[in-house]
DNA sequence: AATATTAATTGTAATATTGCAATGAAACAA
DNA sequence: TTGTTTCATTGCAATATTACAATTAATATT
């Protein structure tokens, strides 16, 4: 159906899913590590630096910025992107729970 | 297209993407869960504690296993899911950097 | 052998995602 | 004002994903 039983799962799965999904395209980890650096934030640079057209870029940052995990202030006509500190740090939690589960060492199924 | 350009990204990236895909559905992430809980890791089990078709979780199964983040012994009838805990760690180190990133306190940008 | 159990595979329908050309909107420059 | 720049939005085509019924394969049970 390309459609998820979102219902049938906890919001804590839900919500892991949702992040992880953000992750899920190289495009939108390109943009990622790219305002992690800090130099260029711009949306026009990351047109050049990714090689992506401009509605692609586009659409990649709205959907990161719908998650709160970016923001964009205007600049006159450019727009400048940056990672949401707080939202960033939030969701690294989230994520890094489930990361960091741990197997007990007793019991040995496989 | 619903194809990704993968080719104009590092190989680093497309793994951030490629792992981060196979948490970016709930029932993946279920499953996962249930699998470090340990205590029911027969495929039959997975099928009834979520609420999924057997095919359907059979799918999610096979994209986990050619992931290498879970492995799959065959009892008699029966298939036991455990977590590959090598590949695992070795998942956490790729994404757990990606998450950490850290951005320079001294430029601010938005 | 005949049946039952368990799980993988196949086929299919519905929805989601990706990418971009074309267009629109907003601020700036001449 | 007229163009220019920058970015968002719209519309569309192509591919991917999700879900499951039906089937198959393999082992176990009687």
């Amino acid at each position: 159906m390309g459609l998820a039983k979102t219902e049938i799962f906890t919001d804590h799965q839900n919500q892991i899913a949702i992040f992880a999904k953000a992750f899920g395209h190289p495009a939108r980890v390109a943009i990622l590590q790219q305002l992690f650096k800090m130099d260029s934030c711009y949306c026009g640079s990351l047109v050049n630096e990714i090689g992506l057209a401009q509605p692609t870029i586009s659409q990649h940052l709205k959907e990161l910025k719908y998650l709160g995990l970016i923001k964009g202030t205007i600049e006159g006509t450019s727009v400048c992107y940056c990672i949401d500190k707080e939202n960033w740090a939030a969701m690294k939690e989230v994520m890094g729970n489930f990361l960091d589960q741990d197997l007990p060492e007793t019991k040995e199924c496989c």
